[in-house]
DNA sequence: CTTTAGTTAGTGAGTATTAACAAACAAATT
DNA sequence: AATTTGTTTGTTAATACTCACTAACTAAAG
C-alpha cells in the first residue's frame, strides 16, 4: 500500500527517531535534513510539506502494525494464547526499536492538528475493535470470563499494556520490557480465566 | 506550601486551558497573555521564564491531586471502595475541568524537557506507590485476591483509568465519562475480589 | 518616593517554506 | 556516436512569521 521511495522511508525513520529523542517540538525540517545528512529544502523534494511527513509516520506505524497483527493470530489456538502472542509481538518490536514507543502515545502528540487527528483516532478504533472481537469468540469458546463484558476487557488489557510502555519510555528504558510484559500478562490470563 | 498570587494563578490556569485545547506548542507566552488580555512582557513580571510557568503547572497539578487524594482514604472502609472512591473523585475533577485530562498525560508531554522530567518522575512514582500500600492493605485484611502482585493489579488498575481517560479526550469528550468509569470500577472490581 | 504592574518597541534565534539555480543522469532526436 | 531535452535531486539565499525574552518608560498605589 505504502509506495514510498527509499528517501521518504529513511525521513519517516529519522523523524520517528527525532519524536523519540527530543519530543515533537524536535521534530522540525532543519533536525531532518541535519540528520540525513542534506540541506532543508531538499526534504521538500521528497514530501509537500511537513504534514505529509507525520501522516508518512502514521501510515508506516499502521502497516508496521498491521503486519504484526496478521502474523500473530495464527499460532495460538486459546485466546489466552492468541493475546499473550499478540502483545509480546508488539513488545518485541518495542524491545528492537524503543523509539516506536514515543509515538505509541502519538495520539496526544498529534491530537491537536484535526488533519492528523482522523487517521490517528482511526487506527485507535480499530485496534481496539479487533481486540474486542478475539475476545467475544473467547467468550463464546468458554476461554474467558464472560460476567465481564469484552468492551472493559479489551480497555483493561490495552491501558495495562500501554501504561507499562509508556512507563518504560519515560524511565528511559531502564528496567526489562519484556519481564514485566511477561508479568502483566500472566496476572491478565489469571483474571480473565473463567 | 503553594503561595501563588491571584495573576500566577491565572496565568497557570490560562496555560493548563491552552494545553488541552491546543497542545504544548500552543503554550505560548503571547496565547497567555492573549487569553488574560495583558501584553507579553506583563507575564515577565510574575514568573521569571516559561520553565518556571510549567513548573508552576506541575506543582498545581500536584496539589490538586494530593488534595483529591487525602479526602478520599477516609470515607470508605473496603479496599475496594477506596479505591473505587479515588478514582471517582478524580472523575469529576476531569468532569468539572476537562482541561486537567491534557495535563494527565504532562509525563509525555514534559518528558523532553530534562528540568521538567525529574518532578513528573516523581509525582508518577508516588500515585503508583500509594496504590500499592493500598493494595497490599487490602490483600492483608482478606478484600483483594493475593495471587497477584499489588505491584501488577496496580498497573492493571491505574493503565485502564487513564486509557479510557485518554479515551474521552481524544473523542473530544462525546461519551459520559462517568458512566464508563463506573463500568470500568466494577469490572475491575469483579476481577480484583478473591 | 519607592514599589508594583503594566505598557510599547525591539532583539536575536528559530520556524516552515519558496525561488533560483546546478549537477547528474536517462531518453529521444539528430 | 553526438547532441538535445527533460527529470530528479540536490544546493544557496531569502522569505515572512513566530518564539522567548529584554530595555526603557509610565501610571498608580501605599
Amino acid at each position: 500500500m505504502n509506495d514510498f521511495t527509499a528517501r521518504q522511508k529513511q525521513i519517516i525513520q529519522k523523524s520517528i527517531q527525532l519524536i523519540a529523542d527530543k519530543g515533537i517540538q524536535g521534530l522540525t525540517i532543519k533536525n531532518i535534513s541535519k540528520s540525513i545528512g542534506i540541506s532543508e529544502p531538499a526534504i521538500y523534494r521528497h514530501f509537500e510539506n511537513k504534514n505529509d511527513i507525520i501522516l508518512g509516520i502514521i501510515s508506516t506505524m499502521q502497516s508496521a502494525h498491521d503486519d504484526n497483527e496478521s502474523e500473530s493470530v495464527i499460532e495460538a489456538n486459546e485466546t489466552i494464547g492468541k493475546i499473550k502472542s499478540m502483545f509480546l509481538r508488539h513488545t518485541n518490536r518495542f524491545v528492537k526499536n524503543p523509539s516506536l514507543t514515543a509515538i505509541v502515545f502519538s495520539e496526544e502528540i498529534f491530537n491537536n492538528n484535526s488533519i492528523l487527528a482522523i487517521p490517528i483516532r482511526a487506527l485507535m478504533k480499530k485496534n481496539q475493535s479487533r481486540l474486542i472481537t478475539l475476545l467475544e469468540k473467547g467468550q463464546a469458546s468458554g476461554d474467558i470470563r464472560v460476567d465481564i463484558d469484552a468492551e472493559q476487557i479489551s480497555l483493561m488489557v490495552i491501558g495495562s499494556f500501554r501504561f507499562l510502555v509508556s512507563k518504560w519510555h519515560i524511565m528511559k528504558f531502564d528496567f526489562d520490557l519484556k519481564v514485566e510484559v511477561d508479568k502483566i500478562l500472566n496476572a491478565i490470563e489469571k483474571v480473565l480465566t473463567p
